[in-house]
DNA sequence: GACGATAAATTGTATATACAAATATATTGG
DNA sequence: CCAATATATTTGTATATACAATTTATCGTC
């Protein structure tokens, strides 16, 4: 391959490349989140998981992990952190294996405490990037479900 | 708040949160691209750096970070771990604060080697969320360069 | 030209993320 | 019932990410 051809590629990628847009977007939009958040001392990522496990009552890491794409290697290191907070509790479990949590009243209250400056991060990021983008995620994330069977 | 104003919020945010969707895509959309560069040796992300420092030619710290939106702490630490590997190299500057860099022949190399890895990761991507997504993204992106004035 | 302000980048620290390996428990086939 | 296998989770290791503080160098002003 010349220089030109690599420079085609290089233009190529940087043009198209969906890794490149979505890790960017990914970046802008958590910063958003977590400005507003950081006086309540919570992250959007552990926000996002104590949002699951409310929706779930009692959650099941493997089962949280296969409905936010995370690896359950990931989601254990962030229970961790959240149960030394005191925002989620193991519950006990016939199966020795299983680690079932659930919100504890601090990690509820955590989460009303914090519904305002979400949706002032809501707000700001759809003024960024424009109101339909929570449609268009939500139909990528559509395909992506439909193609998980 | 009570129970049921709680779980209205926490039904809310599941249901609406653009940064659980992006997170989420994100997350899948890079595990896609690095599988397909895993038998390379380099990471998405590390690519992106590549590709944007070979369309600048002299490529400063700063200026990448405005570009990709990213925090010129963690260029640093990227940057590092790719000099080390001998990808890039630091180029002489008058202002002795600066450290502008460029693509090295080896990593040049390594894009010739990569794109072929890339085409198909970016089929992948494309298939799984719809081949709108690039164009849905670069919406955004866009918004959010018309923004940043 | 010295001093304070500004600028560019690095370093310290914490969290998020994933892959590979390890651990612990449960299930199943003989 | 026991050994082999399968399942659920954690632990080891490396990279990515950002904020705060630091370092180094330039610039502007007097």
């Amino acid at each position: 391959m010349n220089t030109t051809k690599l420079q085609n590629s290089i233009d190529t990628i940087a043009g198209e490349c969906i890794a490149v847009r979505m890790r960017m977007l990914n970046r802008v939009v958590t910063n958003i989140y977590d400005d507003a958040l950081r006086p309540l001392g919570v992250r959007v990522s552990q926000m996002n998981i104590l949002v699951a496990t409310g929706k779930m009552g009692t959650a099941r890491p493997a089962e949280v992990c296969e409905k936010l794409h995370l690896e359950v290697s990931t989601l254990s290191r962030n229970v961790e952190r959240m149960k030394a907070r005191g925002w989620l509790e193991v519950i006990p479990d016939e199966d020795g294996r299983a680690q079932p949590f659930r919100l504890t009243n601090d990690g509820r209250k955590l989460l009303e405490k914090a519904a305002p400056a979400w949706k002032k991060a809501q707000r700001q990021a759809k003024a960024l990037l424009g109101d339909d983008i929570v449609d268009l995620l939500g139909q990528a994330v559509k395909k992506l479900r439909a193609d998980a069977r």
